[in-house]
DNA sequence: CGCTCTGTTGAAGAGGCTCAATATGGGTGG
DNA sequence: CCACCCATATTGAGCCTCTTCAACAGAGCG
C-alpha cells in the first residue's frame, strides 16, 4: 500500500503533535529521525481491519476518516483526524490486529513512527508516555460518552447535542460549517441521512436553527435545542 | 466519603493487577507502600460525576459498577469491575473532573494510589506505562466497538452478540450465568428489561438458547445466534 | 410473613428505518 | 467556461422494531 506513495523526510508533524511538542528542540531532532513521512491521495487506504500495522500515524496535513464495519456490514464513522492528531495506537500497545479502517478524505501527508522506535523514545523520554496517556484518557472519555449517548438518547437528541457541540467549537459565532457530509454525519451519529435531513428541517421550522447554505448552520436557540 | 471506611495496609492487589505484577518482587514493595486499602460496603459510592478524584482505584475484592448518567438522566452501565481491574484513570491523566459514577455492588476492598505517587512510579519504572497504555488501548478498543455496535446493530443483534461473548468467556462450556441483573444488562446494552425478557424468550423458542434458571443460560446454537 | 425489587407478559403507540422518486450541486472533461 | 454526471441530499409513504405503561408473578430479605 505504502510503496506507491512518495516518501520523504518531513519534520513539521513532530512539532505539530501534542505528544511530542513539549520536548526540547534538541530532543525533537531525534524523533524526526525516527519519523517517516508519506503522502496519500484522496481515497487511499492507510490501514484496514486485519492489518498488523505496528506504527503510529500522525496527520501532518489533510483529513483522515476512521471507521469500523459492524458484523452486519454497516459502516460507522468513529472520527475524523485533522493535522496534529494521530491514529494506529490500538494495535501499537495491544497484540491485536487493527479492527478499524483509516482512509484519506483528502490528499494527505502522514508521519509514521514504528512501534519499536516509539518504545525506545518512550523509555528515553518518559514524559512522552504522559502525553500519550492523557490523549488515551481523553479519547476513552469521549468514546464512552458517545456510547452512552447512543445507548440512552434518541436520534433527535443526539443530533441536537451534536449541533450544540459544533457551535461550541466554532468560537465567537453561532454559525458554523458541518465538518462532513450528511451521509458521514449520519454514520457518525448512528442514524440515516434521511433522518438528519428531516430533523434539521424540523429544528429549523421550530426556530432553533437556520440552515444558511448546504452545510452551513446558524444556531438561533442553543438552550431550546438542548431541551429537546 | 472515604472517611467512614476502614483503612488498612493491604498488599494483595499489587500482585493481582496486571499493571504492576510484571515488576520484580523487590520493586513491588515500593508500590505497596504507596497504596492505601479501603473497604466499601455494598451500595457505597466510590466516586461520582464532578469529583476531582485524583487517584487510581484497584479492585482487590468485590464487584464495582461504573455507570454514567445521560443528559436526560438515564443511566448507562459502562462496565463492571472485578478483582484486578482498575478505574479512575480518566481524571488521572486529564485535567477534567469525573464524568462517571463508581459504586460498590457488593462489599469490596479497593486499593488506591494517588496521582502523584503513580506518576513517580511511572518515571522510576517506565514499564508501568506500557502496561497502562496497553490497558487503555484495549479499553478504547472495546468502547469504540461497543459504540459502533449501538450505532449500527439493532437491539436483538446486540443481545445475541452479548450472549455469544459470555459463552466465549465461560471456557469449556456452553452454559454460563449472567454476570448482572437483567435490569443492569438492559442498561449496559442500551435497551429495556422488557425487551431483554422478550428477546431471550424468542431465542429460546427458536432453539438458539435454553434458560436453565433465573440467570443461567445455555447456548444451543451459537452460529444461529450470530446470524440473527 | 409481608414488603420491595426484579422479572415477565400484554397491548398500544411512536420513532426512526427502508425504499423509492426527485432535486441539488460539486467536480470533471470537453 | 459550460454542460453533464454522479454522488449527495430531500421528501413522502409504509412498516417494523422497540419503548412505554400497566398489571401481575416471583424472588430475596428483613
Amino acid at each position: 500500500m505504502a510503496e506507491k506513495h512518495q516518501i520523504c523526510s518531513h519534520q513539521s508533524c513532530v512539532s505539530l503533535v501534542p505528544i511530542f511538542n513539549h520536548l526540547e528542540e534538541k530532543h525533537r531532532k531525534e524523533i524526526i529521525d525516527a519519523v517517516q513521512s508519506i503522502s496519500y491521495k484522496k481515497g487511499d487506504t492507510i490501514y484496514q481491519a486485519g492489518d498488523h500495522s505496528d506504527s503510529l500515524y500522525i496527520v501532518s496535513s489533510g483529513k483522515i476518516r476512521i471507521y469500523r464495519l459492524s458484523e452486519s456490514g454497516k459502516e460507522q464513522l468513529i472520527r475524523i483526524l485533522y493535522p496534529g492528531e494521530f491514529t494506529g495506537e490500538l494495535a501499537l500497545f495491544n497484540e491485536t490486529t487493527q479492527e478499524a479502517y483509516a482512509e484519506a478524505m483528502t490528499n494527505a501527508q502522514i508521519c509514521r513512527i514504528k512501534r519499536s522506535d516509539l518504545q525506545n523514545l518512550i523509555i528515553k523520554y518518559p514524559s512522552i508516555s504522559f502525553s500519550l496517556l492523557a490523549e488515551f484518557a481523553s479519547r476513552l472519555e469521549k468514546s464512552e460518552k458517545q456510547a452512552a449517548s447512543f445507548a440512552t438518547e434518541k436520534v433527535e437528541t443526539r443530533i441536537a447535542l451534536y449541533l450544540a457541540d459544533c457551535m461550541d467549537l466554532a468560537e465567537q459565532t453561532t454559525e458554523f460549517v458541518l465538518p462532513m457530509s450528511k451521509k458521514d454525519l449520519a454514520s457518525y451519529l448512528g442514524t440515516t441521512p434521511e433522518t438528519i435531513s428531516r430533523k434539521l428541517a424540523e429544528f429549523e421550522q421550530q426556530g432553533y436553527i437556520k440552515q444558511t447554505s448546504a452545510r452551513q448552520i446558524k444556531i438561533l436557540d442553543r438552550n431550546g435545542l438542548l431541551l429537546i
